[in-house]
DNA sequence: AGTTGCCATTGACCTAGGTCAAAAATATTT
DNA sequence: AAATATTTTTGACCTAGGTCAATGGCAACT
Protein backbone atom coordinates (compact mmCIF):
# COMPACT_ATOMS: atom_id res chain seq x y z
CA UNK A 1 0.00 0.00 0.00
CA UNK A 2 0.98 3.74 -0.69
CA UNK A 3 2.09 6.14 1.97
CA UNK A 4 0.64 9.44 2.19
CA UNK A 5 3.24 11.09 0.17
CA UNK A 6 2.53 8.64 -2.76
CA UNK A 7 -1.23 9.22 -3.35
CA UNK A 8 -0.64 13.19 -2.97
CA UNK A 9 2.78 12.68 -5.90
CA UNK A 10 0.68 10.52 -7.74
CA UNK A 11 -2.77 12.28 -7.85
CA UNK A 12 -3.74 14.65 -10.56
CA UNK A 13 -4.78 17.38 -8.24
CA UNK A 14 -1.01 17.63 -6.89
CA UNK A 15 0.30 16.93 -10.24
CA UNK A 16 3.50 19.23 -11.18
CA UNK A 17 4.27 20.26 -7.59
CA UNK A 18 7.34 20.84 -6.55
CA UNK A 19 9.21 18.30 -3.93
CA UNK A 20 8.97 20.91 -1.05
CA UNK A 21 5.77 21.81 -1.97
CA UNK A 22 4.78 18.20 -2.06
CA UNK A 23 6.28 17.68 1.49
CA UNK A 24 4.15 20.39 2.97
CA UNK A 25 1.02 18.86 1.52
CA UNK A 26 1.70 15.45 2.55
CA UNK A 27 2.34 17.53 6.02
CA UNK A 28 -1.01 19.26 6.67
CA UNK A 29 -3.04 16.11 5.47
CA UNK A 30 -4.24 13.75 8.34
CA UNK A 31 -5.38 10.08 7.58
CA UNK A 32 -8.76 8.83 8.30
CA UNK A 33 -9.44 4.83 7.88
CA UNK A 34 -13.19 4.36 8.24
CA UNK A 35 -15.33 1.07 7.60
CA UNK A 36 -17.28 0.09 5.09
CA UNK A 37 -20.53 2.25 4.83
CA UNK A 38 -18.85 4.59 6.94
CA UNK A 39 -20.41 8.55 6.25
CA UNK A 40 -17.69 11.21 5.70
CA UNK A 41 -19.81 14.14 5.80
CA UNK A 42 -23.48 15.03 5.33
CA UNK A 43 -25.52 17.21 3.63
CA UNK A 44 -25.00 21.30 5.15
CA UNK A 45 -22.21 20.15 7.21
CA UNK A 46 -20.14 23.43 7.82
CA UNK A 47 -16.73 22.29 5.22
CA UNK A 48 -13.86 22.69 7.17
CA UNK A 49 -11.44 20.58 4.70
CA UNK A 50 -11.73 18.53 1.92
CA UNK A 51 -10.92 14.79 1.46
CA UNK A 52 -9.07 12.69 -1.15
CA UNK A 53 -9.41 9.05 -1.51
CA UNK A 54 -5.88 7.19 -0.49
CA UNK A 55 -7.08 3.90 -0.69
CA UNK A 56 -11.23 2.21 -1.00
CA UNK A 57 -14.15 3.97 -2.55
CA UNK A 58 -16.35 6.94 -1.73
CA UNK A 59 -20.03 7.64 -2.54
CA UNK A 60 -21.46 11.60 -2.78
CA UNK A 61 -24.85 11.42 -2.88
CA UNK A 62 -28.46 13.19 -2.06
CA UNK A 63 -31.26 11.87 0.05
CA UNK A 64 -34.82 12.46 -1.05
CA UNK A 65 -37.42 13.29 1.55
CA UNK A 66 -38.95 9.78 0.87
CA UNK A 67 -35.22 8.46 1.99
CA UNK A 68 -33.91 7.14 -2.23
CA UNK A 69 -30.65 7.87 -2.48
CA UNK A 70 -29.29 9.65 -5.62
CA UNK A 71 -25.47 8.91 -6.53
CA UNK A 72 -23.82 11.94 -7.99
CA UNK A 73 -20.28 10.43 -8.48
CA UNK A 74 -18.03 7.71 -6.91
CA UNK A 75 -14.71 8.64 -6.51
CA UNK A 76 -11.49 5.76 -6.15
CA UNK A 77 -8.25 6.56 -4.99
CA UNK A 78 -6.05 9.60 -6.09
CA UNK A 79 -9.52 11.72 -6.32
CA UNK A 80 -10.12 14.80 -4.02
CA UNK A 81 -13.94 14.87 -3.19
CA UNK A 82 -15.66 18.11 -0.94
CA UNK A 83 -12.97 20.76 -2.29
CA UNK A 84 -16.25 22.76 -4.09
CA UNK A 85 -17.18 23.61 -0.51
CA UNK A 86 -13.99 24.80 0.65
CA UNK A 87 -13.44 27.62 -1.92
CA UNK A 88 -16.84 28.85 -1.00
CA UNK A 89 -16.43 28.33 3.06
CA UNK A 90 -20.27 27.05 2.25
CA UNK A 91 -21.72 23.74 3.74
CA UNK A 92 -20.99 20.31 1.67
CA UNK A 93 -23.86 20.41 -0.86
CA UNK A 94 -24.10 16.62 -0.92
CA UNK A 95 -23.76 13.40 1.16
CA UNK A 96 -20.05 11.25 1.64
CA UNK A 97 -20.03 7.84 2.80
CA UNK A 98 -17.38 4.78 2.16
CA UNK A 99 -18.53 2.03 -0.21
CA UNK A 100 -15.76 -0.19 0.85
CA UNK A 101 -13.29 0.05 4.15
CA UNK A 102 -11.44 3.28 2.92
CA UNK A 103 -8.44 5.28 3.55
CA UNK A 104 -8.63 8.93 3.42
CA UNK A 105 -6.82 12.10 3.60
CA UNK A 106 -7.74 15.10 5.26
CA UNK A 107 -6.96 18.46 4.03
CA UNK A 108 -7.71 21.46 6.04
CA UNK A 109 -9.50 24.47 4.14
CA UNK A 110 -7.34 27.43 5.54
CA UNK A 111 -4.10 26.07 4.72
CA UNK A 112 -5.11 24.76 1.59
CA UNK A 113 -6.62 27.53 0.29
CA UNK A 114 -3.56 29.14 0.69
CA UNK A 115 -1.32 26.75 -1.19
CA UNK A 116 -3.48 26.88 -3.77
CA UNK A 117 -3.27 31.32 -3.69
CA UNK A 118 0.79 30.53 -3.97
CA UNK A 119 0.43 28.26 -6.66
CA UNK A 120 -0.64 28.91 -9.75
CA UNK A 121 0.07 25.71 -11.54
CA UNK A 122 -2.14 23.82 -8.36
CA UNK A 123 -4.80 26.24 -9.18
CA UNK A 124 -4.70 25.53 -12.92
CA UNK A 125 -5.16 21.49 -11.81
CA UNK A 126 -8.11 22.31 -9.92
CA UNK A 127 -9.48 24.29 -12.36
CA UNK A 128 -9.05 21.41 -14.67
CA UNK A 129 -10.09 19.03 -12.39
CA UNK A 130 -13.67 21.01 -11.28
CA UNK A 131 -13.89 21.45 -15.46
CA UNK A 132 -14.05 17.58 -15.95
CA UNK A 133 -15.98 16.94 -13.43
CA UNK A 134 -18.64 19.76 -14.43
CA UNK A 135 -18.56 17.54 -17.56
CA UNK A 136 -19.58 14.60 -16.18
CA UNK A 137 -22.56 16.21 -14.08
CA UNK A 138 -24.16 17.30 -17.87
CA UNK A 139 -23.43 14.17 -18.84
CA UNK A 140 -25.48 12.53 -15.81
CA UNK A 141 -28.18 15.61 -16.50
CA UNK A 142 -28.64 14.49 -19.88
CA UNK A 143 -28.55 10.94 -18.71
CA UNK A 144 -31.44 11.06 -16.61
CA UNK A 145 -33.49 13.61 -18.83
CA UNK A 146 -33.05 12.37 -21.90
CA UNK A 147 -32.78 8.56 -21.85
CA UNK A 148 -34.66 6.04 -19.88
CA UNK A 149 -32.66 3.52 -17.91
CA UNK A 150 -32.03 0.90 -20.44
CA UNK A 151 -29.76 3.75 -22.13
CA UNK A 152 -28.08 4.67 -19.03
CA UNK A 153 -27.28 1.75 -18.26
CA UNK A 154 -25.78 0.89 -21.71
CA UNK A 155 -24.14 4.44 -20.90
CA UNK A 156 -22.27 3.22 -18.07
CA UNK A 157 -21.31 -0.20 -19.23
CA UNK A 158 -19.77 1.74 -22.12
CA UNK A 159 -17.75 3.64 -20.05
CA UNK A 160 -16.89 1.01 -17.80
CA UNK A 161 -15.62 -0.65 -21.19
CA UNK A 162 -13.51 2.21 -21.84
CA UNK A 163 -12.23 2.77 -17.68
CA UNK A 164 -11.01 -1.18 -18.26
CA UNK A 165 -10.05 -0.99 -21.76
CA UNK A 166 -12.14 -3.79 -22.53
CA UNK A 167 -14.56 -4.36 -25.31
CA UNK A 168 -16.14 -7.93 -24.75
CA UNK A 169 -16.83 -7.81 -20.97
CA UNK A 170 -16.56 -5.37 -17.65
CA UNK A 171 -16.52 -6.03 -14.08
CA UNK A 172 -18.98 -3.87 -11.63
CA UNK A 173 -17.63 -1.48 -9.30
CA UNK A 174 -20.35 -1.23 -7.46
CA UNK A 175 -22.92 -4.16 -5.77
CA UNK A 176 -26.08 -3.81 -8.14
CA UNK A 177 -28.64 -1.55 -5.85
CA UNK A 178 -25.74 0.96 -5.67
CA UNK A 179 -25.56 1.26 -9.49
CA UNK A 180 -29.44 1.68 -9.34
CA UNK A 181 -28.82 4.50 -7.26
CA UNK A 182 -26.18 5.66 -9.69
CA UNK A 183 -28.50 5.64 -12.79
CA UNK A 184 -31.80 7.05 -10.95
CA UNK A 185 -33.68 4.14 -10.68
CA UNK A 186 -34.52 1.42 -8.12
CA UNK A 187 -32.82 -2.04 -7.53
CA UNK A 188 -36.24 -3.93 -8.94
CA UNK A 189 -36.02 -2.04 -12.14
CA UNK A 190 -32.49 -2.71 -13.00
CA UNK A 191 -32.38 -6.17 -12.31
CA UNK A 192 -35.55 -5.99 -14.78
CA UNK A 193 -33.63 -4.32 -17.23
CA UNK A 194 -30.70 -6.77 -17.12
CA UNK A 195 -33.20 -9.61 -17.65
CA UNK A 196 -33.85 -8.40 -20.71
CA UNK A 197 -31.16 -6.97 -22.07
CA UNK A 198 -30.13 -10.40 -21.78
CA UNK A 199 -32.73 -11.89 -23.54
CA UNK A 200 -32.31 -9.52 -26.48
CA UNK A 201 -28.94 -10.72 -26.67
CA UNK A 202 -27.03 -7.38 -25.82
CA UNK A 203 -24.93 -8.36 -22.59
CA UNK A 204 -24.82 -11.96 -20.64
CA UNK A 205 -24.55 -11.13 -16.60
CA UNK A 206 -22.94 -13.41 -14.24
CA UNK A 207 -22.78 -11.63 -10.98
CA UNK A 208 -20.79 -8.61 -11.48
CA UNK A 209 -19.27 -9.66 -14.69
CA UNK A 210 -21.17 -8.51 -17.56
CA UNK A 211 -20.11 -10.23 -20.59
CA UNK A 212 -20.73 -7.17 -23.73
CA UNK A 213 -21.79 -9.35 -26.63
CA UNK A 214 -23.31 -6.77 -28.69
CA UNK A 215 -21.08 -2.87 -28.83
CA UNK A 216 -22.71 -1.99 -31.54
CA UNK A 217 -26.27 -2.36 -30.87
CA UNK A 218 -25.59 -1.03 -27.18
CA UNK A 219 -24.53 2.19 -28.73
CA UNK A 220 -27.66 2.96 -30.16
CA UNK A 221 -29.54 2.65 -26.88
CA UNK B 1 -26.54 50.27 -23.09
CA UNK B 2 -22.59 49.19 -21.30
CA UNK B 3 -19.94 49.22 -23.66
CA UNK B 4 -17.53 45.95 -23.73
CA UNK B 5 -15.21 47.34 -20.69
CA UNK B 6 -18.38 47.95 -18.49
CA UNK B 7 -19.53 44.68 -19.13
CA UNK B 8 -15.84 43.12 -18.25
CA UNK B 9 -15.32 44.92 -15.24
CA UNK B 10 -18.89 44.23 -13.00
CA UNK B 11 -18.34 40.62 -14.11
CA UNK B 12 -17.56 38.40 -11.41
CA UNK B 13 -14.98 36.37 -13.48
CA UNK B 14 -13.20 39.55 -14.27
CA UNK B 15 -13.49 41.38 -10.62
CA UNK B 16 -10.56 42.52 -8.75
CA UNK B 17 -8.22 42.81 -11.71
CA UNK B 18 -5.94 45.78 -12.16
CA UNK B 19 -7.60 48.36 -14.44
CA UNK B 20 -4.44 47.48 -17.21
CA UNK B 21 -5.24 43.88 -17.27
CA UNK B 22 -9.13 45.04 -17.49
CA UNK B 23 -8.23 46.79 -20.26
CA UNK B 24 -5.94 44.06 -21.89
CA UNK B 25 -9.17 41.31 -21.67
CA UNK B 26 -11.30 44.22 -23.28
CA UNK B 27 -8.86 44.45 -25.71
CA UNK B 28 -9.21 40.30 -26.99
CA UNK B 29 -12.97 40.21 -26.57
CA UNK B 30 -14.72 40.27 -29.67
CA UNK B 31 -18.47 41.88 -29.55
CA UNK B 32 -20.83 39.56 -31.30
CA UNK B 33 -24.55 40.03 -32.11
CA UNK B 34 -27.13 37.50 -32.49
CA UNK B 35 -30.64 37.49 -33.25
CA UNK B 36 -33.48 35.41 -31.00
CA UNK B 37 -33.06 31.83 -31.15
CA UNK B 38 -29.79 31.64 -33.10
CA UNK B 39 -27.25 29.04 -32.54
CA UNK B 40 -23.92 30.16 -30.84
CA UNK B 41 -22.35 26.39 -31.07
CA UNK B 42 -23.01 23.03 -31.11
CA UNK B 43 -22.18 20.13 -28.97
CA UNK B 44 -19.06 18.58 -30.05
CA UNK B 45 -17.86 21.94 -31.84
CA UNK B 46 -13.94 22.76 -31.01
CA UNK B 47 -13.90 25.22 -28.82
CA UNK B 48 -11.55 27.54 -30.17
CA UNK B 49 -12.67 30.34 -27.16
CA UNK B 50 -15.32 30.96 -24.45
CA UNK B 51 -18.57 33.41 -24.46
CA UNK B 52 -19.75 36.39 -22.16
CA UNK B 53 -23.32 37.38 -22.28
CA UNK B 54 -23.14 41.37 -22.52
CA UNK B 55 -26.79 41.39 -23.09
CA UNK B 56 -29.67 39.18 -23.42
CA UNK B 57 -30.09 35.63 -22.76
CA UNK B 58 -28.17 32.08 -23.65
CA UNK B 59 -28.95 28.71 -22.79
CA UNK B 60 -27.30 26.10 -22.65
CA UNK B 61 -28.73 23.06 -23.34
CA UNK B 62 -28.40 19.20 -24.75
CA UNK B 63 -30.48 17.36 -27.13
CA UNK B 64 -32.08 13.88 -27.37
CA UNK B 65 -31.71 11.37 -30.55
CA UNK B 66 -35.89 12.43 -30.71
CA UNK B 67 -34.99 16.12 -30.79
CA UNK B 68 -36.45 16.51 -27.02
CA UNK B 69 -34.23 19.20 -25.50
CA UNK B 70 -33.18 19.47 -21.69
CA UNK B 71 -31.88 22.92 -20.77
CA UNK B 72 -29.01 23.08 -18.25
CA UNK B 73 -28.41 26.57 -17.65
CA UNK B 74 -29.85 29.86 -18.45
CA UNK B 75 -26.78 32.50 -18.45
CA UNK B 76 -27.84 36.30 -18.54
CA UNK B 77 -25.50 40.01 -18.50
CA UNK B 78 -22.03 39.43 -17.52
CA UNK B 79 -22.31 35.63 -17.37
CA UNK B 80 -19.62 33.36 -18.93
CA UNK B 81 -20.46 29.91 -20.49
CA UNK B 82 -18.37 27.35 -22.69
CA UNK B 83 -15.03 28.29 -20.60
CA UNK B 84 -14.93 24.46 -19.48
CA UNK B 85 -13.91 23.33 -23.05
CA UNK B 86 -11.37 25.87 -23.45
CA UNK B 87 -9.28 24.78 -20.52
CA UNK B 88 -8.93 20.95 -22.03
CA UNK B 89 -9.12 22.15 -25.56
CA UNK B 90 -11.81 19.39 -25.70
CA UNK B 91 -15.01 20.04 -27.69
CA UNK B 92 -17.93 21.72 -26.40
CA UNK B 93 -19.91 19.68 -24.45
CA UNK B 94 -23.19 20.97 -25.20
CA UNK B 95 -24.96 23.43 -27.42
CA UNK B 96 -25.73 27.01 -27.32
CA UNK B 97 -28.01 29.28 -28.39
CA UNK B 98 -29.89 32.76 -27.90
CA UNK B 99 -32.97 33.18 -26.22
CA UNK B 100 -33.80 36.69 -27.10
CA UNK B 101 -31.43 38.88 -29.20
CA UNK B 102 -28.34 39.37 -27.41
CA UNK B 103 -24.84 40.67 -27.41
CA UNK B 104 -22.10 38.65 -26.35
CA UNK B 105 -18.05 38.76 -25.82
CA UNK B 106 -16.14 36.26 -27.35
CA UNK B 107 -12.40 35.59 -25.81
CA UNK B 108 -10.20 33.67 -27.86
CA UNK B 109 -8.73 30.57 -26.14
CA UNK B 110 -4.67 31.03 -26.16
CA UNK B 111 -4.79 34.50 -24.76
CA UNK B 112 -7.37 34.04 -22.09
CA UNK B 113 -5.55 30.87 -21.00
CA UNK B 114 -2.24 32.96 -21.10
CA UNK B 115 -4.34 35.74 -18.60
CA UNK B 116 -5.14 32.92 -16.08
CA UNK B 117 -2.19 31.46 -16.29
CA UNK B 118 -0.31 35.09 -15.34
CA UNK B 119 -2.94 35.64 -12.75
CA UNK B 120 -4.05 34.53 -9.52
CA UNK B 121 -6.64 36.20 -8.81
CA UNK B 122 -8.37 35.62 -11.96
CA UNK B 123 -8.03 31.64 -11.54
CA UNK B 124 -9.51 32.24 -7.73
CA UNK B 125 -12.24 33.79 -9.83
CA UNK B 126 -12.48 30.98 -11.91
CA UNK B 127 -12.73 28.42 -9.26
CA UNK B 128 -15.47 29.96 -7.80
CA UNK B 129 -16.82 30.54 -11.28
CA UNK B 130 -16.55 26.48 -11.67
CA UNK B 131 -17.77 25.68 -7.86
CA UNK B 132 -20.56 27.52 -7.74
CA UNK B 133 -22.05 25.59 -11.56
CA UNK B 134 -20.83 22.45 -9.90
CA UNK B 135 -23.18 23.03 -6.81
CA UNK B 136 -25.91 24.07 -9.61
CA UNK B 137 -25.66 21.08 -11.69
CA UNK B 138 -25.95 18.75 -8.28
CA UNK B 139 -29.14 20.48 -7.42
CA UNK B 140 -30.12 19.86 -10.75
CA UNK B 141 -29.43 16.32 -10.78
CA UNK B 142 -31.36 16.45 -7.21
CA UNK B 143 -34.19 17.63 -8.70
CA UNK B 144 -34.29 15.65 -11.51
CA UNK B 145 -34.05 12.34 -10.40
CA UNK B 146 -35.48 12.92 -6.51
CA UNK B 147 -38.52 15.16 -7.47
CA UNK B 148 -41.51 15.26 -9.35
CA UNK B 149 -42.22 17.71 -11.78
CA UNK B 150 -44.40 20.07 -9.07
CA UNK B 151 -41.48 20.27 -6.89
CA UNK B 152 -38.98 20.78 -9.76
CA UNK B 153 -41.68 23.71 -10.43
CA UNK B 154 -41.45 24.94 -6.64
CA UNK B 155 -38.00 24.85 -6.13
CA UNK B 156 -38.03 26.81 -9.45
CA UNK B 157 -40.24 29.62 -8.47
CA UNK B 158 -38.15 29.29 -4.96
CA UNK B 159 -35.53 30.42 -6.61
CA UNK B 160 -36.80 32.85 -9.09
CA UNK B 161 -38.21 34.83 -5.85
CA UNK B 162 -35.12 34.77 -4.09
CA UNK B 163 -33.17 36.31 -7.01
CA UNK B 164 -36.18 38.86 -7.91
CA UNK B 165 -36.07 39.51 -4.47
CA UNK B 166 -39.91 39.39 -3.71
CA UNK B 167 -42.51 36.74 -1.94
CA UNK B 168 -45.66 37.41 -3.48
CA UNK B 169 -45.23 36.98 -7.03
CA UNK B 170 -42.71 36.50 -9.71
CA UNK B 171 -42.03 37.54 -13.21
CA UNK B 172 -41.22 34.33 -15.83
CA UNK B 173 -37.82 34.59 -17.19
CA UNK B 174 -38.15 31.90 -19.97
CA UNK B 175 -41.61 31.61 -22.45
CA UNK B 176 -43.31 28.14 -20.62
CA UNK B 177 -42.34 25.70 -23.72
CA UNK B 178 -38.54 26.67 -22.73
CA UNK B 179 -39.07 26.40 -18.76
CA UNK B 180 -40.25 22.81 -19.29
CA UNK B 181 -36.99 22.17 -20.88
CA UNK B 182 -35.19 23.38 -18.32
CA UNK B 183 -37.47 21.25 -15.70
CA UNK B 184 -36.86 18.25 -17.38
CA UNK B 185 -40.79 17.48 -18.51
CA UNK B 186 -43.15 18.48 -21.47
CA UNK B 187 -44.74 21.40 -22.06
CA UNK B 188 -48.34 19.85 -21.92
CA UNK B 189 -47.58 18.70 -18.63
CA UNK B 190 -46.01 21.93 -17.26
CA UNK B 191 -49.35 23.40 -18.12
CA UNK B 192 -50.86 20.51 -15.94
CA UNK B 193 -49.31 20.97 -13.53
CA UNK B 194 -49.73 25.06 -13.59
CA UNK B 195 -53.67 24.08 -13.31
CA UNK B 196 -53.00 21.81 -10.69
CA UNK B 197 -51.01 23.97 -8.28
CA UNK B 198 -53.92 26.71 -9.04
CA UNK B 199 -56.83 24.77 -8.42
CA UNK B 200 -54.83 23.90 -5.00
CA UNK B 201 -54.64 27.67 -3.88
CA UNK B 202 -50.78 27.54 -4.29
CA UNK B 203 -50.30 29.76 -7.25
CA UNK B 204 -51.88 32.38 -9.55
CA UNK B 205 -50.81 32.55 -13.20
CA UNK B 206 -51.51 35.46 -15.25
CA UNK B 207 -49.13 35.11 -18.25
CA UNK B 208 -46.04 35.39 -17.21
CA UNK B 209 -46.75 36.54 -13.75
CA UNK B 210 -46.79 34.18 -11.08
CA UNK B 211 -48.41 35.05 -7.88
CA UNK B 212 -46.97 32.97 -5.01
CA UNK B 213 -49.90 32.44 -2.70
CA UNK B 214 -49.16 29.55 -0.24
CA UNK B 215 -45.31 29.85 0.12
CA UNK B 216 -45.10 27.53 3.18
CA UNK B 217 -46.40 24.15 1.23
CA UNK B 218 -44.69 25.71 -2.02
CA UNK B 219 -41.71 24.66 0.33
CA UNK B 220 -43.04 21.21 0.83
CA UNK B 221 -43.68 20.65 -2.83
C1' DA C 1 -24.53 -28.60 8.22
C1' DG C 2 -27.65 -25.17 9.91
C1' DT C 3 -28.98 -20.52 10.86
C1' DT C 4 -29.07 -15.60 10.08
C1' DG C 5 -29.04 -11.69 7.18
C1' DC C 6 -28.46 -9.46 3.03
C1' DC C 7 -28.94 -8.88 -1.83
C1' DA C 8 -31.07 -10.00 -6.19
C1' DT C 9 -35.00 -11.53 -8.71
C1' DT C 10 -39.84 -12.04 -9.98
C1' DG C 11 -44.80 -11.03 -9.92
C1' DA C 12 -48.81 -7.97 -9.46
C1' DC C 13 -50.38 -3.63 -9.44
C1' DC C 14 -50.59 1.41 -9.97
C1' DT C 15 -49.55 6.15 -11.30
C1' DA C 16 -46.78 10.09 -13.06
C1' DG C 17 -46.20 11.82 -16.92
C1' DG C 18 -45.24 11.22 -22.01
C1' DT C 19 -47.47 11.42 -26.77
C1' DC C 20 -50.75 12.71 -30.28
C1' DA C 21 -54.34 15.52 -31.81
C1' DA C 22 -57.37 19.31 -31.54
C1' DA C 23 -58.88 23.70 -29.75
C1' DA C 24 -57.96 28.10 -27.72
C1' DA C 25 -55.28 31.94 -26.68
C1' DT C 26 -51.34 35.17 -27.84
C1' DA C 27 -48.12 37.25 -30.88
C1' DT C 28 -46.57 38.80 -35.15
C1' DT C 29 -46.99 40.32 -39.78
C1' DT C 30 -49.34 42.42 -43.63
C1' DA D 1 -58.10 45.15 -38.41
C1' DA D 2 -57.33 40.88 -40.74
C1' DA D 3 -54.56 37.14 -41.40
C1' DT D 4 -51.01 34.08 -40.11
C1' DA D 5 -47.97 32.00 -37.12
C1' DT D 6 -46.63 30.64 -32.62
C1' DT D 7 -47.62 29.27 -27.82
C1' DT D 8 -50.49 27.37 -24.51
C1' DT D 9 -54.13 24.59 -22.92
C1' DT D 10 -57.20 20.60 -22.76
C1' DG D 11 -58.66 15.85 -23.71
C1' DA D 12 -57.82 10.92 -24.50
C1' DC D 13 -54.82 7.40 -24.28
C1' DC D 14 -50.71 4.64 -23.17
C1' DT D 15 -46.39 3.03 -21.12
C1' DA D 16 -42.06 3.24 -18.40
C1' DG D 17 -41.05 2.40 -14.31
C1' DG D 18 -42.09 2.90 -9.22
C1' DT D 19 -43.87 0.31 -5.05
C1' DC D 20 -45.03 -3.59 -2.20
C1' DA D 21 -44.70 -8.22 -1.20
C1' DA D 22 -43.00 -12.82 -1.76
C1' DT D 23 -39.32 -15.85 -3.09
C1' DG D 24 -34.84 -17.47 -4.16
C1' DG D 25 -29.41 -17.25 -3.76
C1' DC D 26 -25.45 -16.65 -1.48
C1' DA D 27 -22.11 -15.50 2.03
C1' DA D 28 -20.69 -15.12 6.76
C1' DC D 29 -20.94 -16.97 11.30
C1' DT D 30 -21.85 -20.41 15.02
Amino acid sequence: MKNKIGIIADSFLFKGLPEAQLAEVARIAKEKKLGRGEAVFFEDDPASGFYMVAEGRVKIFKVSMGGKEQILHVFGPGEPFGEVAVFHGQPFPANAATLVRSTLLYFPRQEFVRLVTANPSLALNMIAMLSLRLRRFANQIENLSLKEVPGRLASYLRYLAEEQARDDRVVLDLPKGQLASLLGTSPETLSRIFARMSEEGLIRVQGKTIHLLDMERLRER
